[in-house]
DNA sequence: CTACTTGCAAACTATTTGCGTTACG
DNA sequence: CGTAACGCAAATAGTTTGCAAGTAG
């Protein structure tokens, strides 16, 4: 959507560099009130705006994506590598799954629909290891 | 995450009916609001209440399917048939992509992973021709 | 000093829900 | 008739935004 750079200089924040560092130290795909929660100690004075406005910076510049889990809240990562997600219906947790199933399935999309593909994501959705062994104890 | 099915006897509505076969016989992808202005001339007193509702229940037959496009509105689709999106990211298009790229892909991560896999998804983000052409001229 | 970033609170918006009414079976 | 589904309006909730104050460079 948006055509031309900005010419804003970036400046530095404790707060946001703290956002990515926690973003980075986690596998739980947190929630935007879950960083605040954890942040909050640290900068008592911390705001959910500055933590959504930083996020959306770091989107921008491609550190941090927002997954969609079918929930009404999104959730946040800063992993940059190529990987799935099995997003687990009944716990709401979503895992990830390393390894690329199919390399070349951009340039096949590219290729066969007339559509400049730039990236994929690709969700799992199922039951974890966690509920499905409750289910079997409750049953 | 409704463990047990209820015993509410399934009643008849005409807006329900019609919102189905509106959402089958367009491949748009529409939102909750673009449905309730299709259906608005036909039934004066509609109310998106209801389409939602409608949709809410209509997702629970499995007839129906909420998309995630990015956006902050969700879209919906009366297509059960597998296939894949391709959206893109300057004006929001849904495009359809039939063919199943990957067929046992399911079994594949149920097996490698912990992780019972009843479904997935597959996204394709980029640009579709018409705004790929419309970049062009414009440059 | 300049202007980017924050904190606070109000605004926004898609969706959900409570309640009285309509109408299917 | 009983109750599912509707219409209306108010409520909800996650996210965004305007503005004054703080602070990096």
């Amino acid at each position: 959507m948006q055509k031309y750079a900005s010419h804003k200089t970036v400046r530095y924040s404790r707060q946001r560099e703290r956002l990515l560092e926690v973003l980075r130290s986690t596998t739980s795909h947190p929630t935007a009130s879950w960083l605040y929660d954890v942040l909050k100690p640290e900068f008592p004075n911390l705001s959910l705006g500055t933590v959504y406005r930083n996020l959306a910076f770091l989107i921008e510049q491609g550190l941090v994506k927002k997954i969609d889990s079918g929930s009404t809240f999104d959730r946040f990562e800063a992993k940059t590598s190529l990987h799935y997600h099995l997003i687990c219906h009944e716990c709401g947790t979503i895992i990830d799954f390393e390894g690329r199933l199919f390399p070349e399935i951009d340039l096949v999309i590219s290729k066969e629909a007339d559509f400049t593909v730039e990236g994929h994501r690709i969700d799992f959705f199922g039951t974890c290891s966690t509920c499905r062994n409750q289910n079997r104890n409750n049953s």
